[in-house]
DNA sequence: GACAGATCCGAACGGTCGTACTATTTTTCA
DNA sequence: TGAAAAATAGTACGACCGTTCGGATCTGTC
């Protein structure tokens, strides 16, 4: 990544700019190698620090992982979902995610893809705080998705009896196939395929002249459609990592 | 079988029999912990092994993880590809090969869910042997797919235009969907939005009257659909399967 | 029942892992 | 500027990693 460029100005405190590179590092990695993957020495190597050095800026690795997806998290709102908010409500602010979304996921900043869809299948049998995050995250984007749909058939754009929860979950198949295609089969039609799938889905979603819902109850919870918002750590404890909040 | 020789049935050599047993443990291991997770000493230890003479099996960790998913490609070739073929040419087919495969993904013996999906995210960005054979099964698989909607089309069940390649990433994009929501949402409905999608996804590849497809060009490849014949092991040599010499 | 090979074990190797402890340096700020 | 605080280095630890090798044990065949 480019160099920090750090002159003079180190209004954030010396140990915050390390952390931040080791967490920046950590996380290019993990998107390659997996998250747990991600060592300790390899780390230090690279940064050119001491092993303990660089371990005491986190109490364990657990922690160092589970701050290296908060900053993914953290990244991706700010690159996918707040842009995306200034879209027009309904169907183009749906769109607008969605492209946003395959764009963060081949971004330079992260050489392997989006840390969260590889933690989904690295991470979906081993219990523990990580995975929790995870799951904490990528339900915050789904929320997110079906919000947008929901209020897209608020605008009128979307048919009223559309499970905005079903659509969500296509709409999460339609980028793990377009991850599948794009980086393991290396197919370079995978992207055109991915538009033209959603596409379809938003027609499908769009028409109300359709047979379509099958079921005739549409779900019924209030489901906040900010639910970007009322994102929340993993940890219950109000921790306060070191001290340091931002 | 050629019974006129009679030999008197050859039971399995006793070196076999442990690396199948080694091999079917490895599998049910990986499926959880990942591929790259599984560890010799791990294994040893839950056979009841020596690490060493576990190892004498396999020349190296490598061929261990390969004949692993090998084991692996041959029991999802069995249980899902050839039971599938029995069903008539066309839509049943497909149908039958999409409920098998979800079947085969939630198989007791698979505790942690089809080894190549999730070796799809982990190895996608670790070039070498292992991703080149998980590589080269996905793509039989996604070949089978596609074969069995080009035949969908021959028999009239599908419109002619239909884009079979696409048709092969949406399906496996509703597969990566549901076990997403299904393994780390824990979402209960995952497997019924899943049905679902398909039959959407089959819905609109069956209406002709359809504005549909965009593309006015259809692929034009030949492609066999019997992609499932034509399959072929990761490595070069001929590779007598019992074999197994070294 | 003996012999040859297949099969398995025990010990050991050089590495890397995460983590703990104690110095030593560097930053920060009164 | 100097002392307190923060950041980093050094060293060590036990555990496990994949792999090698020589020898023990077992299996199948004549």
């Amino acid at each position: 990544m480019a160099s920090s460029t750090a002159i003079r100005a180190p209004r954030t405190p010396k140990g915050e700019r390390t952390r931040d590179a080791i967490l920046a590092h950590a996380l290019a990695l993990a998107t390659r190698i997996g998250v747990e993957g991600v060592t300790i020495g390899r780390l230090a190597e690279d940064l050119k620090l001491s092993k303990s050095g660089l371990f005491a800026h986190f109490r364990s690795k657990e922690a160092l992982q589970i701050e290296m997806l908060r900053m993914a998290g953290g990244r991706m709102i700010e690159s996918v979902v707040k842009p995306a908010l200034a879209a027009p409500r309904g169907e183009p602010r749906l769109r607008a995610l969605f492209e946003r979304w395959l764009a963060w996921e081949q971004s330079p900043s992260l050489p392997g893809g989006c840390p969260f869809m590889a933690a989904s299948f690295e991470l979906d049998d081993r219990p523990g705080p990580v995975r929790d995050f995870v799951v904490q995250n990528l339900r915050d984007w789904i929320d997110t998705i079906a919000g947008a749909a929901r209020i897209a058939v608020q605008e009128g754009h979307f048919r009223a009896d559309l499970d905005c929860e079903q659509f969500a979950q296509d709409c999460q198949g339609i980028g793990l196939g377009f991850v599948h295609a794009s980086r393991l089969m290396r197919d370079p039609q995978a992207r055109a395929r991915a538009d033209r799938a959603f596409d379809a889905l938003v027609s499908a979603a769009r028409a109300s002249t359709d047979r379509a819902a099958s079921r005739a109850a549409p779900d019924r919870r209030p489901a906040s459609p900010a639910a970007v918002v009322n994102r929340r750590d993993a940890s219950p404890a109000p921790a306060a990592a070191r001290g340091r909040r931002r």
